[in-house]
DNA sequence: TCCAACGACTGGACACTGTCAACTTCCACG
DNA sequence: CGTGGAAGTTGACAGTGTCCAGTCGTTGGA
């Protein structure tokens, strides 16, 4: 067994948790009886209920910039592209990190995948690009991938548009509908 | 007095109280405490803890489909803009609202403002449009305006790139730099 | 070798929460 | 009248987060 064992135990079966009904009814006396621990075993690791919270985003932002630098490597074409579909696929993936990450009473950083997104939007709309253009730019991907992860993984959208089976060409054909990809691509006007 | 003083009282110190800080904190007896009443007056006008949230979002949803009808009504130029500027205001103006609307254990409908979005996007694409062009551009339009407005309110862009000083500039300038309004003045390619 | 410190964990206690149940009040309507 | 129901009351219960005082086993000097 690792130095602490009963640590990932314990955050595992919360992010499993969280994936499938919420982070609402998540209590932390349940998670201990479920480790087979006293109901004070956890303080140990975490300080608050809250804590465990930061340590599930901290393991998300983790994961997540992992999986935009994966996708950005592995591109053949429009990096932006690539990027939107790693955003959206890990928050389907992984919905126990994503629904936390993003808490407004967390304030969790995530800078590094942040600053991922700016260099590609820099590099996109080239060198000639106010701060307020590349603001708005980043602004406005960040928003839509964003968007559409929340609409994906809470549920409203396919309760409203119907089910969807290829997630990865919905994806696509929805960035397409945007001018956010590819963007290199396009004559200036 | 109105019929149900009570109920309105409590909905609108629920409201409040998630706009400050959050729903996780939100309690029952707290509310009715408040009130100055004792701590079951309140289930005689929600079944459950759970009730409460559903109110929250029906009040919401009919405040974000008014915003929208007046928006496209009074709209001098772009209706697609002007419904992206109302659905991120209405987000702004009402974050109490907001932050219950889409919760994941709801399945609230908002019916009418979906159906206004789709309207918008079916004129704005033209008779020739498919059915996969329109699914997709809404799912574009609502996933930009959702993203938006979640990370505003919920408050992790600013943290990254600085204060907002005038919102409604903002939108725009961020509207502009996705291809999704004005999509009639622009050339068939 | 001993012993002190320490991290991981246990169990008890407390205030607080959501919710069930039985009771009072009061007003509308036959 | 009276009777039924809506609104509100108090009491009780299990479950929860968290403070506090312990109990182990290990480990690092002396």
């Amino acid at each position: 067994m690792g130095p602490s064992d009963l640590r990932q135990t314990i955050l595992d079966s919360a992010v499993a948790h969280i994936a499938e009904r919420g982070p609402d009814g998540l209590s932390f006396r349940r998670l201990a009886k479920a480790a087979g621990v006293s109901h004070q075993a956890p303080y140990h690791h975490f300080v608050d209920r809250h804590g465990i919270f930061e340590a599930i985003s901290d393991e998300g932002f983790a994961m997540l910039f992992d999986a935009m630098r994966r996708a950005i490597a592995t591109a053949d074409g429009d990096p932006a592209a690539a990027l939107l579909e790693s955003y959206v696929g890990f928050a389907l993936e992984h919905r126990g990190h994503f629904r936390v990450m993003f808490r407004p009473d967390l304030c969790a950083s995530g800078g590094q995948a942040f600053d991922t997104l700016v260099d590609v939007v820099r590099v996109s709309l080239g060198p000639d690009a106010t701060i307020d253009e590349i603001r708005a730019r980043t602004t406005a991907m960040w928003s839509m991938a964003h968007g559409l992860a929340t609409l994906l993984v809470d549920g409203p959208l396919e309760r409203k548009i119907g089910p969807i089976t290829d997630h990865r060409a919905f994806v696509r054909a929805v960035a397409e509908q945007s001018g956010l990809t590819a963007v290199v691509d396009r004559p200036a006007v």
